[in-house]
RNA sequence: GCCCUCAUCGUCUAGAGGCCUAGGACGCCACCCUUUCAAGGUGGAGAUCAGGGGUUCGAAUCCCCUUGGGGGCACCA
């Protein structure tokens, strides 16, 4: 553990007008992983300004999402809903509002800031007339220089004005953590900026600032497509008089083909891979490669192994497109790192899951999971992949496809004569020594004396009790599924072939 | 349209002037293991370091231009 130091405090400021999106969580993993490499502060605040967008239940997905992940915050919001904790709370900002509201008064008596009139109709007609024109879109500034009386006659008539910021000419640059000096002219902000509503609440560009300043926030780390605005923000710290923080802009995680990414072109909830049972250590694992890599040729990282080699000056500068094949790689590699206790744990809801819509009609107990776990625990690029691999053995009645049920060099006569006489070799066991290896001799000394090819019948055998050509190994299969479905179901495909062998 | 920004295998990346005939990982292809599928092992294909100019004894690494990509320009965040 790194030495504390009071003087770096981070944080993650979604806003919960959707579920946990990947950018955001990536977005938090990276400010967790620079205040835990150098013993900073990692806040979480609430940006619920966006009223009409906001819901409570986005904002308890978020935060039991950061949580699952292990992306876990100093001050905030309890994730279980309790207060908000730490000194600056609270921390959700619809709770601030008076502070906005300080903010905003100061601004306003130092004419830093204007009220606007303009309603949205006259705004849209500039901004179509400065399109057409092929001018870049901006306030024109119509109510900039409103006299003290013409405000109050406004005001008079019941018009309730917009706050605008006015900007001021010039260049403002910052030296970012991770993309160097960047500098932009304010003639390229697109003029004077609303930072309060006419219906008095505040805009992002201006609570941003406000709750940075109040909370200490030394670092400002986000995504690159913030990178335009940060002028906007550095104007707003100077006018109220605040320390200007660092700024870094983090690569954006982009869709395949290479665009911003989105929900149209990927999937952008943390909650749908989880529900397909990837695991955070496999997603906290992946994301921290979009766009950092230790400068080793090491892959497979727990969380507090990246924490200890973070190093934000190794952030890459262009995007990292979304690669599923790479996920369920990593994915795999921590399924297969799991205790046995722990793996079964995990799998359990997705069992759940599976029985209550039906893909499966019983959920196994832990101690048959348990037993299959040293066959199946290889084979899980996901959790929720256990249905598919061995869902066929909680289900009552198999569906086997006739066509597949004979192997390739075999003949259906051939096929029902050997399962036929596997059937009898496999009864000749009782149910006590039921056992993988013991089932194994004796289908081989059978195929060895009607000099047949061992994979051909184990393929007949395998078909005709999993319904699959690819499964676990076989065996072990039928020791899970047990003596009597094991029987039972070569018995159906033997009918389906055309019945018992007349003798 | 304007502003900002990025640019190494298909993808994620290593690379901070000579260690690079560019390394690793995913994916792909073989082979080994093997009753199928995985996992694992071994090997392979895959990048004239976007292109062009410089600087330098020497450039993937520094500078400029071009091209291409991305982001931003709301009374959204």
């Amino acid at each position: 553990m790194p030495v504390p130091d009071p003087t770096i405090r981070v944080r993650i400021a979604p806003s919960p007008t959707g579920p946990l999106h990947i950018g955001t969580a990536r977005t938090a993993l990276f400010n967790y992983l620079y205040a835990r490499h150098v013993g900073g502060t990692f806040i979480l605040r609430l940006e619920d300004t966006d009223v009409a967008r906001s819901t409570p239940e986005n904002e308890r997905d978020i935060l039991e999402g950061l949580d699952w992940l292990g992306i876990t915050w100093d001050e905030g919001p309890d994730p279980a809903g309790g207060r908000d904790r730490g000194p600056f709370a609270p921390y959700r900002q619809m709770q601030r509002l008076d502070a906005y509201r300080e903010a905003t008064d100061r601004l306003l008596g130092a004419d830093a800031a204007y009220p606007c009139y303009c309603t949205p109709a006259e705004l849209d007609a500039d901004r179509k007339a400065q399109e057409a024109a092929k001018e870049p879109p901006r306030y024109v500034g119509r109510c900039a220089r409103l006299s003290p009386a013409d405000r109050a006659e406004r005001e008079a008539r019941g018009l309730r004005g917009a706050i605008r910021f006015r900007v001021r000419p010039g260049v403002v640059g910052w030296t970012d953590l991770i993309r160097d000096r960047i500098e932009i002219d304010t003639a390229n902000l697109g003029g004077d900026f609303v930072i309060v509503r006419a219906d008095g609440t505040p805009l992002y560009h201006f609570v941003v600032v406000v709750d940075d300043a109040a909370m200490e926030i030394s670092h400002v780390i986000r995504g690159e497509d913030h990178v335009s605005n940060t002028p906007k923000h550095i104007l707003l710290f100077e006018a109220l008089g605040h320390p200007i923080p660092q700024f870094g802009h983090l690569p954006l995680i982009l869709n395949p083909d290479g665009t911003k990414m989105s929900k149209r072109k990927s999937q952008t909830a943390v909650d749908d891979y989880r529900a397909q049972g990837f695991i955070r250590e496999g997603l906290v694992n992946y994301f921290s490669y979009l766009g950092w890599s230790p400068g080793t040729e090491e892959d497979v990282l727990s969380l507090e192994d990246v924490v200890e080699r973070f190093d934000i000056g190794k952030v890459q500068k262009g995007g990292a497109r979304f690669n599923r094949e790479r996920l369920e790689w990593l994915n795999g590699q921590w399924i297969r790192r799991l205790e046995p206790d722990d793996l079964v744990n995990r799998l359990r809801p997705y069992l759940e899951a599976a029985a209550a819509d039906g893909r499966i009609d019983r959920v196994p107990s832990d101690e048959e999971l348990g037993a299959l776990l040293p066959v199946i625990q290889e084979r899980l690029p996901t959790l929720g992949a256990i249905v598919d691999l061995v869902g066929f053995l909680w289900v009552e009645r198999l569906e086997v496809d006739p066509a597949v049920l004979v192997p390739k060099r075999w003949d259906p006569a051939t096929t029902r004569d050997g399962l036929a006489a596997a059937r009898e070799v496999i009864a000749a066991h009782d149910a006590v020594t039921w056992e993988a290896d013991e089932l194994e001799p004796p289908l081989r000394e059978l195929v060895e004396a009607r000099g047949w090819k061992a994979g051909d019948l184990f393929m007949a055998i395998r078909v005709a009790t999993t319904g699959r050509t690819a499964t676990p190994p076989l065996f072990d299969t039928l020791v899970a599924l047990g003596r009597e479905r094991t029987l039972a179901r070569l018995d159906t495909a033997i009918e389906v072939l055309g019945g018992p062998i007349p003798t």
